[in-house]
DNA sequence: CCGAATCCATCAGGATACTG
DNA sequence: CAGTATCCTGATGGATTCGG
């Protein structure tokens, strides 16, 4: 098993060690999705074209960097999780289109939430940062 | 208010090649920090006894699992960031007391509104997952 | 009591190459 | 064009131990 999944589901079919830890918190699980390198830039990609589709290749060039492995194990993961759909245009060659269900639009709202204290505070955090190396 | 300043460009590895990637998202960084495995569980629980102090052993209970290691980290980056402060007692043994800074207490705003939403919709979300695996 | 240091397992994620 | 497979690296983070 090379990659047991990146949003890890609880794999332990039966009675691991019970609850060594406190799997009961959503948040944690959910910073697990949205704080990984890509997830909430292509839920934010896809926010801003809501309602309209995004193809693959289209996502490709507004994520700069981002390789075809990543973006497209981001999106599998969001489908997975019901955040995203997939509409596949069967021509030649083929093409893949991707949207925000209405789960994930309302995920839209917390993550711009977060977005909005990023660019308001982020310099004060730097600027703290620079504070601390200089000692 | 985002004084712009010199907008450092936080990590070039060595030669800036223009924009290839793009640093400039502040959200990305915020997720870096808040993504991490505990910090965004020490925001809340610092949160919760927020205007009191919260010793490093009281910290260590209320987050079940972690290693001093982890905490100590986690509480050194969100100090760096000049998001928690720390107030050191000197007396035998010594006593740490950690607490919000004005600025992680504005954090706590939009990191309440994912915890409404995973709380709201996780369900939801792993309900999507296992019809998933069911292919 | 606090936390720094060491060792070690795991994994995210980048580069590349290949399929349909 | 869209997606998969393989290899490889550095960062994350857990357990443990030492120090002040």
């Amino acid at each position: 098993m090379t990659s047991s999944s990146t949003s890890g589901a609880p794999r332990s079919p039966d009675g691991d060690r019970g609850d060594l830890f406190d799997p009961g918190c959503p948040t944690r699980r959910l910073l697990d999705r949205i704080g990984t390198k890509w997830t909430s830039m292509a839920v934010k990609v896809l926010a801003e074209a809501s309602p309209e589709e995004v193809r693959f290749a289209e996502l490709q060039r507004s994520m700069t960097g981002i390789s075809q492995k990543m973006l497209s194990a981001t999106l599998q993961g969001l489908a997975r999780d019901g955040l995203v759909g997939r509409r596949v245009e069967a021509t030649v060659p083929p093409r893949v289109y991707y949207r925000l269900t209405p789960l994930g639009l309302t995920l839209e709202e917390p993550l711009a939430a977060l977005r909005e204290w990023a660019e308001a505070h982020m310099a004060e955090v730097d600027r703290a940062n620079r504070r601390d190396e200089a000692s």
